[in-house]
DNA sequence: TTCTTGATTTAGAACTATTATTAAAGTAAA
DNA sequence: TTTACTTTAATAATAGTTCTAAATCAAGAA
């Protein structure tokens, strides 16, 4: 995405398309870490070295109300973010933290109605471990006592 | 439950059933509330007047630790937590904050492996507006100009 | 242009949920 | 009944996030 069309999307959601909220989206643009506040903070931040923390937190909450970004809440220490919005499953692995997209449908889509209630948003996270890390284990195990990091709580 | 069972139960996990892990494996069970740490504390300190946050965060990942209960991380706020440990998809109003229990069946389930990941747990949430604030809000709209609560971001 | 008004950013304090630390108390086995 | 281990209580500390107030900026009106 050009830094042009960038600006028109956050015309059209009706957000000024500043510096800030510029450097936000182009980080996110393509980004397929799921990075924190954070994370985004600490990039835009090399850049932009006046941005402030609580500049990305509202940024990211501008973003996300106009459904340009998305939140993940798969883990509890810290929200994630995506620029890609369209409903699908990720998986986090309770090895190495790294989160996946998944590449499957939902049951329940926006627009539904389950039990009655009207869906909006369908959130599906997959723990367990990925493949490199099952991978890395093998291999640990066939050729030495190397520990394998500490698991981590679902 | 009994109380009996619910000694066996922590036993047989190989925790040492004390009143203050019996308490809050007694307030969950049969509580489809979805608490958090917080209400989970306030109900267990009535009875128990000695018990201390910390000791209910303790017990709590005590009992998810060994199965007994499920974590939901299903709003940013606070984790929220039932004895219902089989897995089924939750519902979120976002009017009133409720957590609904969905009966529905996951199509990802614990032992299934997708793209390559091995995977242990599947949590589903689905935000939107349960049945009673919908209807409460055709009931608003028709009769008069009440405020509805305000909407909650997903 | 300059003025005005509202939106946005900054800076830093404050808050909330949670975890860590340590000492005291309880439990269970030898 | 000593010993080792587990659990709790009390409190401090931390991490993530939100709030507040002042400064700055953007955009339209005069």
């Amino acid at each position: 995405m050009t830094p042009e069309e960038r600006i028109a999307r956050l015309r059209n959601a009706g957000l000024t398309p500043t510096p800030q909220r510029l450097a936000v989206l182009a980080y996110l643009d393509g980004n397929h870490t799921h990075p924190t506040a954070e994370e985004i903070y600490r990039a835009v931040h090399a850049r932009h070295p006046t941005i402030v923390k609580a500049t990305v937190y509202n940024t990211l909450s501008a973003l996300k109300k106009v459904g340009v970004i998305q939140e993940l809440t798969i883990a509890r220490e810290a929200a994630r973010y995506e620029a890609n919005v369209t409903p699908h499953p990720h998986f986090m692995c309770r090895v190495c933290g790294r989160i996946y997209d998944i590449d499957l449908p939902c049951m329940v889509r926006p627009g539904d109605e389950v039990n009655g209630h009207k869906v909006e948003a369908v959130h599906t996270y997959i723990y367990g471990v990925c493949a490199d890390c099952r991978r890395d284990r093998i291999k640990n195990d066939n050729h030495s006592k190397l520990t394998v990091p500490e698991a981590r709580d679902a």
